[in-house]
DNA sequence: CATTTGCATTGATGTATGTCAATATGGATC
DNA sequence: GATCCATATTGACATACATCAATGCAAATG
């Protein structure tokens, strides 16, 4: 076996065997996965950037349907998805629930990779 | 319906109806999605760390197996999908297959986001 | 060239996910 | 309160995907 990597693990925890798993623990990992498979849908995307467009950031389920052509259960899903992975909020006004962008999820995606 | 969104539409094209499908059109969104997948999932998201945490911003696939404590065919299927992805290059050298980190892979998804 | 070693591919299997039709819920309005 | 409208939930279905065992392949080594 090469030793690059093992060499690279005793930088960041030279302590105990197994350290190499660690350089992101899986339990990060996986919290982390559930971010991005939520932006990892091209219907996703789609919304994301509808009412990142839109005034004040947010838009109604109604528009957003005529905008992605798909039936108004499945944007519903989508929006849950989205909200539950933190990057929509969803307010009720009225007959209406405005989703809105919340900026600062958005930037924990690119710090992940930054 | 509600107009914000068909507004917001109307500053990005204001040529035709179903504009709003287009802010990001879907074509993209699907190209990206492609992307994101490739990131969206916990075993994947630590071979990158391994990887980018080792010299070079590389490693070989022995070590990345015992690292994550998976099958090596499940290993190399990962490392196969970040590799079509643009993520990883992968060289050979000897009977060691090399996978090194393409950084600005990684800054295209954070471009995404910001 | 026979063997070994590291990696890739194939085939199979269970689970997760995107989608819709049907139905439920919850405000608004008459 | 009956009705209507916008949205959410449920159930069903097809597809995608993560995983492994078995096998194939390619390079090094004896």
């Amino acid at each position: 076996m090469a030793k690059t990597l093992a060499m690279a693990a005793q930088q960041i925890s030279a302590c105990c065997d197994g350290a190499l798993a660690s350089v992101l623990p899986r339990k990060d990992a996986d919290e982390l996965s559930i971010l991005l498979k939520a932006v990892a849908d091209p219907v996703r995307l789609q919304l994301l950037s509808m009412i990142r467009a839109a005034d004040a950031h947010e838009a109604c389920v109604c528009d957003l349907t005529d905008a992605v052509q798909l039936s108004q259960p499945t944007v519903s899903h989508h929006l849950k998805v989205l909200t539950e992975a933190g990057l929509l909020t969803r307010e009720r006004r009225g007959s209406w629930a405005w989703f809105a962008l919340v900026p600062s999820r958005l930037d924990d995606i690119a710090s992940i990779f930054t």
